[in-house]
DNA sequence: CGCGAGCTTGACGTTGTTCAACTAGAGTGG
DNA sequence: CCACTCTAGTTGAACAACGTCAAGCTCGCG
């Protein structure tokens, strides 16, 4: 038995992000004939910041968190990653260096392109180009919001934005269990540890959600949803 | 006399964005053709959150501002824009609308161009349309400095940085005459504005720069990118 | 059973905002 | 030419927000 295979071609792959259904039959060939499967661990890193941007990944099982490492060692984690999402730096087109760090919070399967592949294909299809800027911009739009979010709303708002986002664009359910840890909560948040505790056990004590450990359910959406408007 | 001309063709245009030197002859035409010059005065506003993005635009002389209009009427200035930057938003190839204002902090003149026709070059020049990926990338770098910046920085590294900022790539001289206010450099560090000048009245107590009204110099750069590296 | 990592809590100090008062300069109208 | 007003800038004091430190806790795991 081989130590690595590719388990399926593109073509018929079901966790196929969104973007390459735009692909010709030749150029999803071609893609395929420039990728490969890898398998990680939890905790293990996927991407590492600084690093040669040599590939793009899609994740296609699994879950990782996506962070900045900033200052005085503190991270900001950008994202939580999901199947079918891709992975695509800034980096990229530039000094293809990665401008974050990718590590797995569960066991993850990944596809990884060759930017080359990815650069052909832009080049190729204009369809595909439009669409591959489209997805940057949505990225950036994303980015508008964390900054607003980060620098202008106090703690309440902040961790309530965090919760909204882990409910409805993460596990997609009002009840939930996270497989990050209360410190990623935090860089999520950009605050302390502690600090993300206490908001989250002020919104527990006045019935906005239950919270046992990792097991999160959410009680009063309305709530959260003014206290991050209200910030 | 009519109203408004164009000055020159964009064959001629010493203002052109580095990006348009990948268009063939032909390319720059289609984009002459789909273009118009506008005059602002100080203080008009050139581009408004929310609004449609029809348009892109390229300062051509002149300085503006571009921010987002956040909670509460706070307002995260993003970047000080310099004849030749070009604008092209985020909701580009999406829900073409803009997602941030911007303001001319000087009498502004600015070349619009269509984006259909910006479009249209992105799909028939396929080095463009890696170069214009290039370009949006390129900035959601600096989207990731200013994230670690304004979230993990003080005050005084925040100010810093805005130091930095504005005598290398926005005046390009240790001795720069600004014009923008002390709330303008407020929202550029994420601030209060008094916070703003507490700082900046430290950096000039302790001789890192001169500073008098609208004009500062920077003395000691080697400790103003001290203060921005320990936060 | 004991160990260690992550979680939780309280006390305390620091950082940064808010509010209010004051100043300087620019424009306005008598 | 002089009040007058308006705005931006400045300063200080009180206060709220947030981080840090230290201690205790819980739970899974060997």
């Amino acid at each position: 038995m081989p130590l690595f295979v590719n388990a399926v071609f593109c073509q018929n792959c079901s966790k196929k992000q969104n973007l390459f259904q735009f692909l010709t039959d030749e150029e999803t060939n071609y893609i395929n004939e420039h990728r490969h499967e890898v398998k990680f661990n939890r905790g293990e890193t996927i991407f590492k910041q600084g690093g040669a941007l040599t590939h793009i990944a899609c994740v296609t099982t699994g879950f990782a968190k996506v962070y900045i490492e900033g200052v005085n060692k503190k991270n900001l984690l950008l994202k939580i990653l999901r199947p079918t999402e891709m992975l695509a730096g800034p980096g990229m087109f530039n000094d293809f260096r990665h401008y974050y760090s990718v590590n797995a919070i569960s066991d993850v399967t990944a596809c990884f392109i060759e930017v080359e592949a990815i650069m052909e294909v832009v080049k190729q299809n204009s369809v595909f180009s439009i669409e591959f800027i489209k997805w940057v911009n949505q990225r950036g739009i994303r980015y508008f919001e964390k900054l607003i979010n980060l620098t202008q709303k106090q703690m309440p708002g902040r961790i309530a934005d965090v919760l909204i986002y882990l409910s409805k664009e993460v596990y997609e359910n009002d009840k939930f269990t996270v497989n990050i840890s209360r410190q990623d909560i935090a860089d999520l948040a950009a605050m302390s540890k502690e600090s993300a505790i206490r908001v989250i056990k002020e919104f527990k004590v006045s019935k906005v959600i239950k919270c046992e450990g990792n097991d999160f359910e959410i009680l009063d959406f309305p709530a959260l949803q003014k206290v991050s408007q209200t910030g």
